[in-house]
DNA sequence: TTAATTCCTACCAATTTAGTAGGAATTGAA
DNA sequence: TTCAATTCCTACTAAATTGGTAGGAATTAA
């Protein structure tokens, strides 16, 4: 119930790998597929929707690859997850017009179907990019301390 | 994006249907279907798993129907809901275990995923059928007294 | 020229969704 | 006893969605 899917789940996480490099070199597609362990041919696809979307910029040709179009913190995970998803809608009925139930505005559920779009909406809305990439960093940060003890050679950052 | 399909409305319609006649007469399932314009073959099949889940009680027969089987106080939006659409899952990583992401929990994207789970949660199992059924007499009332103007018959309670 | 890379389009199997359908079993009432 | 109303059980299905795979053209740095 109310699931998001693979392609909700391989975008974010691509997008919080390039927001990770993000001012620096472009990334190719193999990288981050490969780093990601996200299936290469499926998520070049995915990769497409989010540059037509105008949130991934491209460059084409021998050691091309990708990078975020805007800075990190304008991007939020609801603006990746509704790209690759569609646009949150719990009910049809919460966009009264389309496909409105039989009752509409004469319906106590509806009143809940439009609160719950609400609260998904803010979270999704209010995280960010940069959050997201910050976090990530901070996680990592404290893995690598911690394996520290046993080797000088941290686990490679993946994500 | 996150939606809740015709299964979930339908089921919830049909139960605060129900929680608006609670302890008075059963309900035929004709009578649920006509009145709040769901196919009766298919809502059928979903009375029959609400009843399975012990949240609605059946006579068979002639003169039989449906009533709640516990006080519409006792039953959330959550629990109807899940029943017809499986527990909120809205990525496998967030029940730690099954299916998790590679990452599992050196994932920054995993949080988020929690927090909106749990935002969700919070607000299905918040809301209660009485609240539902209460809400939906106040509609009715207020368009009873709207419509009174016009005609000493107001609009049948349909939902 | 070549190798690496993005870009475009088509295809596919499995699952889910949103129902339809037939008929058996139960029970109150005539 | 019979009948009509009703729930209960099981099977079927068309269309859409999901989660990919696949082939090859276009672009560009070296
Ligand atoms: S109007 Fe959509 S559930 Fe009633
Ligand atoms: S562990 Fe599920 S998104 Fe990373």
């Amino acid at each position: 119930m109310l699931e998001i899917g693979s392609k909700g789940e391989y975008a974010t996480r691509a997008m919080v790998y390039l927001a990770r490099r993000y001012g620096r070199h472009t990334t190719s597609l193999t990288a981050i597929a490969d780093e990601q362990r996200i299936p290469r041919r499926y998520l070049e696809q995915l990769i497409a929707e989010l540059r037509k979307a105008g949130l991934i910029a491209a460059t084409r040709g021998a050691s091309g690859g990708y990078t975020l179009a805007k800075d990190p913190a304008e991007i939020s995970l609801y603006d990746i997850v509704s790209v690759l998803e569609g646009p949150l809608m719990v009910q049809d009925c919460v966009e009264n017009g389309r496909n409105a139930c039989v009752f509409a505005d004469e319906c106590a559920v509806r009143e809940v179907w439009t609160d719950l779009h609400q609260v998904i909406y803010d979270k999704l809305k209010s995280v960010t990019l940069k959050q997201l990439a910050d976090r990530a960093n901070q996680i990592r940060k404290e893995q690598n301390a911690k394996y520290a003890i046993y080797s000088r050679y941290p686990s490679e950052m993946v994500n």
